[in-house]
This record gives C-alpha cells, sequence and structure tokens, in this order.
DNA sequence: TTGAAAGCGCTAACAG
DNA sequence: CTGTTAGCGCTTTCAA
C-alpha cells in the first residue's frame, strides 16, 4: 500500500539500488537498456522518491516557509500567489505560517524550522516584532531570509519593499489639494518601518504645505476588529471629527467604512478617505475608494527570486538583490471634492 | 553553523547518543540528571532535531498539504485560517499547493506529494476535475484525503459542505420575491457538484414559483478576468437583460458589479443581485452587496479537525465526519425592492 | 540506567 | 556499465 521505493524496484528488475538511483538520475554511467527498464518499472508502480530521504542526504528539502502575519488579506494573499509562482517553477514546496501578529508566534515558527525543514524563508514581520534575535539566528544556522514588505531594517539581507515614504506623501498631499484641513492617520504600529514611513511621508507632506502634525491625529489599531471599531468610532463621533482619513492597512478602510455609514457620515463630502489596499471592490465600493495600491504579486515574485538566487549561490550576497517597487495612488471617489 | 545534532550533544556529554534521544523525548528508562544535563546543552546550543530524519524513521512527516484552486478567495483564506489553526494546534506544519483551476496541475500535484512529504491531504478540487484516479491513488497509497467545499462526490471520505442546493435555493427564491422575472445564473463549472447543487436549487425555487427556467440564462465563466468581463458584458448590454442575477462565486459579484456600472445599469433598480462571497467589504459595496455567505472558517476547521482524527486512527474511518455547514442568506440593498 | 547497533530510503564515492 | 558500501540524523530494540 504505501511505499514503493528504490529497493523494490532494485529486487523486481534483479539489479543494485545504486543502479537504480542513478538511472532515476539519468546518470551518464548507465546503459540506456537499463535506465528504460528502470523507468518503465518506476512508472507502472508510480515510484516517487521519498523527499525526506533524499533530503537527508542531499541537504536541501526543496521546501521554503513563507511566514506572514495573515492570509485573509488580499495584499498577503496576492504576495502568496507571486511566491507560489516562483516557487513552482523552481520544483519547491512552500510551508505556510501565519503568526496573526504575535510576536511569540512568530519566535516559535523560526524556531520550529531551524532544522533543515525548510532551505529558506521569505516573511513580513508581525506588527509586534522589535528585535529580531529569532531571524539572526535562523540566519546563523546558514538559512537565508529574505524580507517583502514588513522589513526588518537591521538585518542584511535581501528587502522587497515599496515607496511606503512616497506613498504616505502622495496620500496626504492629495487629500490636502482636495481640501482637508484635518487628517487622520490610521496605523497598526510605530514599531513596523513600514508603518513609520508611511507615517513619515505624511508628516512631511504635512510641513510642505504648513499645516500642523498633531500625535492625536494617529489612531492607533491593532489585530482586534471591535477594538478598531471602537476607535474609529471615538474618532468619528466626535463633532469636529476628521476631514480626511489615511488607513495605512487595508481592513482599516473597511471598518472605517462601516462607522460612517453607521453615523450616516457622508465620505466624500464629510470626510475623504484613503486606503492602503489591494482588494480587487476598491472600485466598486459606496463610494469607490481611492487607494494607495501595493505591487503585491510581483513584490511577492521579487522575493522568491532573490530567495532562489541566493539559495543557487555558495557565498550569500544579500545587498544587490534588494529593490522598492513604486504602488500606485488611484484616485476614486472617497476622494473627489465636487459634489 | 549549521546543524546542531544528537552526535554533537552526545559527545559534548560524553554520552551515548541513544541516551540522548531518550532523555529529549523524557523516556522514564533515562535519570533525571541525565535529563537536565541534555536539557540544558540542547537548550544552550538550540538544538532542533531535524524534522526529516525523525519522519524517515517515525514514518509521521508532521505535514499536511492543503490543495486549493485559489488563495486570493476570501472564501479559501478564510478557509486557510480554519486549518492552520487546527494544525497548529496539532504540530502539524502546513503546505500550500494552488491548482489555479487547473486539472493537470491538480494531478502533478498530487503526484508529488505521494511518498511520504506529507501525512494528509485537504482539498477542495479545480473546476476542471472530472476524474478522480489522482485522488484515489493517494488514498491507496495510505494519505488520507479530506474535501471541503468542493468535492467528489464519488470518493469516499470526509466531505465539509455547505448546503448548497438550499443556498441556490433560497437566493432564488428571494430573487423572486423581490420582483425578478427573468434570472441569470452565474457559474464557473457544470461539473463540479457544488455548482450542480447550486444550479439545481435554482431551477428548483423557479418550478416551485411556475416560473421557467431557459439554459441560456446560465452564464458560464472560468478562471480568465477578461473572457467572464466579456461575457458578462455580452449578457448586460443587451435591451432585455435580467432583472435579477446571482453570480454562485464570489469574483463574479464584483466583475458584475464593475459592468453595471460601465453601463450605468443601476443596482437594484434595473437589476438585482446575490452574490455566494465571504467579502468582509460586501456590506459597503455600492450598493451594499446581498450574500450567501459560507462558514468559511469553520469548515476549513471541520476538514482539518476530520482529517487529525483520520490520522489518529489505524484503520480509516471515513463515513461519520462528514458534515454541512449551512450558509447564510445575508439581505442588503442589491436586492432592495423599494427606492 | 545507559549504550551498541540496526535501519528508515536515498545518494555518492569507490571498486570491480 | 554495475555493484558494494558508508552514512545523512534519528529512533528503537536489545544487551550490558
Amino acid at each position: 500500500m504505501a511505499g514503493v521505493n528504490i529497493k523494490m524496484l532494485a529486487s523486481k528488475l534483479n539489479i543494485s539500488i545504486a543502479t537504480v538511483s542513478k538511472a532515476l538520475h539519468d546518470s551518464h554511467e548507465i546503459s540506456l537498456a537499463t535506465k528504460q527498464r528502470v523507468l518503465a518499472l518506476a512508472k507502472e508502480l508510480n515510484y516517487v522518491a521519498n523527499p525526506y530521504a533524499s533530503s537527508l542526504k542531499g541537504k536541501s528539502s526543496k521546501t521554503i516557509a513563507v511566514v506572514i502575519p495573515e492570509v485573509a488579506d488580499s495584499f498577503f494573499a496576492l504576495s502568496i500567489n507571486g511566491i507560489e509562482s516562483i516557487a513552482q517553477k523552481n520544483g519547491y514546496h512552500v510551508l505556510i505560517y501565519l503568526t496573526h501578529e504575535s510576536f511569540s508566534n512568530e519566535q516559535a515558527i523560526l524556531k520550529v524550522i531551524q532544522n533543515g525543514r525548510v532551505d529558506g524563508v521569505i516573511m513580513s514581520v508581525s506588527s509586534e516584532t522589535t528585535h529580531t534575535d529569532h531571524i539572526q539566528e535562523l540566519q546563523q544556522k546558514g538559512i537565508p531570509v529574505v524580507f517583502f514588505d514588513r522589513v526588518c531594517e537591521g538585518i542584511d539581507t535581501v528587502k522587497i519593499t515599496t515607496n511606503d515614504f512616497q506613498s504616505g506623501f502622495e496620500a496626504t498631499q492629495h487629500l490636502i489639494e482636495c481640501g482637508c484641513k484635518n487628517i487622520s492617520f490610521f496605523t497598526i504600529s510605530d514599531k513596523l518601518a513600514i508603518s513609520q514611513h508611511r507615517l513619515e511621508g505624511h508628516r512631511q507632506a504635512l510641513k510642505d504645505h504648513q499645516m500642523e502634525f498633531n500625535e492625536k491625529d494617529i489612531v492607533f489599531c491593532n489585530n482586534d476588529e471591535a477594538f478598531n471599531y471602537e476607535a474609529i468610532k471615538n474618532l468619528m463621533k466626535q463633532k469636529k471629527h476628521p476631514d480626511g482619513v489615511i488607513a495605512s492597512v487595508e481592513k482599516l478602510a473597511t471598518t472605517f467604512y462601516v462607522v460612517c455609514k453607521e453615523f450616516k457620515i457622508s465620505i466624500p463630502d464629510k470626510v475623504k478617505v484613503i486606503g492602503f489596499s489591494n482588494l480587487a471592490a476598491a472600485a466598486i465600493l459606496n463610494p469607490s475608494l481611492t487607494t494607495v495600491t501595493q505591487p503585491a504579486f510581483d513584490m511577492g515574485n521579487a522575493a522568491a527570486s532573490g530567495l532562489f538566487r541566493i539559495l543557487g549561490e555558495k557565498v550569500f550576497n544579500y545587498q544587490e538583490e534588494s529593490m522598492v517597487m513604486p504602488s500606485a495612488l488611484v484616485v476614486r471617489d472617497s476622494t473627489s471634492s465636487g459634489k
């Protein structure tokens, strides 16, 4: 039932297992006749090599790990598509691990993939991640780690990012040009480089337009839907609520819409909003949502390509592979001025 | 650098590798003192067992495969969350494979996970899957396969489904009650059991209301966005376009909205629409989308639970685990009558 | 309570 | 061209 192996092929053909192994790998030192006999039987018996036995010897698991905060998020889902397409092309298998934005989960995951389970790791860190010993430990064990989107700047490796500062800048500038005087910035972390950069872009735009930045205009959200809902509700129930909002994380835009709907606050009349989002449905929201859209698929693709290039080298060379892929501001009705 | 192993621990402690192995597994036949010494050194050196070596001996890979058509779809993304939470709880690792709705991809994937790579498989078949030899082959090799959502009815195993017939029925009935006379049904397959059941429910509802069913009212879509867009466009550009639409697949509702927006066909005035969807954004679409919402997370959870129960048995017993989890019709503005 | 040794399935060096 | 053999890291009898 389970397990037709090399030994079985060998005994059925009355040849040695070494010959079978070589035949299966199309070695030059095996006669054509033997190869054909082996291949024929292998096909007949539906032989598939036990990957873990090969891995034990060969040192390559043909497996990578993708460690991300969440999969029910269109950015990460699309990234996975990008990663998978490259992995597939290279004959690699993809293990998925979700941190759910928890640092201790992230630590536990990296720990458990340390010894041989994977050849490399592609990750986007959790919003709680501030120190990086767990990541460096992995690197020290010879397992390359590549970052995409949420990178750790202090770590020397390939980093695929998008132009977060610029995106935050443009989003804010766009709102200002639409007449917003009082802009709120929704974020999930003050630790994440990506969040910081978006916020810095935001502040720079304010500054360039001689507008004041106030710490109170930052709304910190987290992984708890109910908490976020309350926070946004508290913000919007004020008489003098903001007239512009930047949701620097996809799901926060959705929550914001829900709150506005509930309070009957009209978008874009009373408040304009821009979401950082890859939602296909952004265009058909009520009203359609102006977005900063990241090249999610391409970023996943680039991260995987970077990883495989590293895996192909004897000595890892990280520097050159890093890249910044531009996001696009797509203007829709949620920031339209007229009406 | 790479690879602190049992041998290393043993030599540093001047004991045998057998003792180390037993100590690490907290065997009763090892003294407390020795256990502590081993554990201490293991922790110090950050020892993690090579999973593939264990797997080679033990026969368990502690890994399952999830084989699905697509990940950038909120139903599947949420299902993965449900699967992952159970896998995590059982100390299992999750390999993700995407078929992209292609049968040959599906075959190739099942082939490559045949020999020891995984202990079990959770899958939702591609829209092209009509015969099932590849799946049965896996079962014959002793690898249990559990289905969720898109099941193969002919195969004896655990199947987690939702009440597709009922959902199709209720969706149609709701449209009829809203006054629709001419209802179009969007699907991606006439082979998939799930699609058939939804369609059968649709037909039954029509029949119950003495309405005629016409083959022309079925719109076949596929995995090609552009194709679907054209098909829906052709449908809606007719003078006498349908006044009701059931999108039996999530993404088709989005496409439908786009087409209506382009043609300035008002929803729900000129046409009402129901989507089979788990999109969080359904409530804030323009107009908000009436949906049939599946219990995606719970279905993934149930499928994984079923698989682990099977893995815990000596002799597999499929029958009892199958279950049908109800979907919910959530009425929103896209089918509102008044206005 | 500890250790020696066989072996999981495969690969690769070396011999024939 | 084919076969013998050692060994990857681990678990598990069986002996000591």
